[in-house]
DNA sequence: GCAAAAGTGTTTTCAATACACCCATGG
DNA sequence: CCATGGGTGTATTGAAAACACTTTTGC
């Protein structure tokens, strides 16, 4: 059969929170097509390689990254979508805690990768612009179900920093009291006894999130 | 670079009520491996054709089916998953309606195309009960969030032959008032005025989905 | 003592659940 | 008139939403 053949690429589309926004890793294009913007990083599947592999691979190669918590994403296959040759684009949604990213942050140089919050984005090539959004969708049922938190918000974080990331992420504000009675009446948080420093106002509360993750089902 | 370049195929998951049971379509294998075992309909995907036309086609080909509801599904891309070559799979959901179902009925030969209640299924070949479960998944989902619904009901069904639909998709009982209120409260339906024949006890009103098909959020 | 941000409880509303009796038809 | 399956209403519960004042710290 003639032209089944066809190029298939791994994307992820990797969050983390930084200053109580969410943010997603970019790296500069240095080729044409839209050479000079930025894209979200991904590599081809080749054909004795499993997805996983090669998405957890992608993770390490180009963002420094150890593979932590990962959902599969829409599949992107316009034929001109990456305009040169039709590859098609399986996306993958991947969560990074920030202590982490701070670590590997030093060796990376900001022309070449970078992090950018949701809300405020560079120039974004091909058609990455579209799954950063479907991304974005399948981020905020993860974070309404709270699946994955624990990947998002390592130990000792406060609640009203972990609220400034969910309005960053649903794009609209949240009752502060509202918020916390989601987390203590299911039982999904517990004191630390620390508190913030060096903050004006009054300090937060540290809090961990505590292991018991079972998959909530929604219905 | 070499290896790059892999099979992809659309695989399309069927469902459609037959008997106040939902049912998925499936195709008799003629090739070894798993010669003899039912099958997914599945279309390669080429590369100057879009993931939309290949389903569709597929659809229309291989189903004899006109295009319907179709979301997408999951990929399946274990390396093994064909055996023979490495095929990467992408699932798609669709829903037709029986009566567009039983139009085709006559042209197909049930030795080589049939439709299987999801919860009495026969040998299903390669990997393809793991796309059936991840699907029907996908379809409680649909049906609880209400989606897609008018491509499952035509015009004139009973709400106690839906309910059966819904306790067969989701496996438990349901209520009888309340799921009645689902639908009424929410303004989803209108009386068409008629009403079941022949059937042994009370008729059944018969009713039909209302226009307005908004997307309604999850959140 | 004042500015800044965090912590806390109560009321209301709405959707989901549980539950039992009457009604229309065919034989 | 009886068997079969369909139609209907109410009370309860629990989660989500709305809402304002007090507390802790740094300066």
């Amino acid at each position: 059969m003639k032209g089944e053949l066809n190029y298939v690429e791994a994307i992820a589309t990797i969050f983390t929170v930084m200053n109580s926004e969410i943010c997603v890793l970019l790296q500069k294009n240095k080729k044409e097509p839209y050479k000079g913007y930025w894209i979200l990083p991904s590599k081809m599947i080749k054909k004795d390689i499993s997805l996983e592999e090669t998405i957890s691979s992608c993770l390490e190669e180009q963002a420094g990254l150890p593979v932590t918590f990962i959902k599969e994403g829409n599949t992107f296959s316009a034929v001109d979508r990456k305009v040169e040759k039709r590859v098609i684009g399986i996306n993958h949604v991947c969560l990074v805690d920030s202590k982490t990213v701070e670590l590997k942050q030093r060796e990376i140089s900001k022309e070449e990768l970078d992090w950018f919050p949701i809300r405020n984005l560079p120039k974004v090539g091909f058609d990455n612009l579209d799954i950063i959004e479907s991304s974005i969708q399948q981020l905020q049922t993860l974070l309404m179900n709270k699946i994955g938190l624990k990947y998002l918000f390592p130990s000792d974080f406060s609640l009203p920093e972990m609220q400034r990331v969910y309005e960053s992420a649903l794009g609209h504000p949240l009752d502060r009291r509202n918020f916390r009675k989601r987390f203590m009446q299911n039982d999904l948080i517990e004191e630390t006894g620390y508190k913030t420093e060096g903050t004006t106002g009054r300090p937060a509360k540290l809090y961990r999130l505590k292991e018991i993750e079972e998959e909530p089902k929604i219905f």
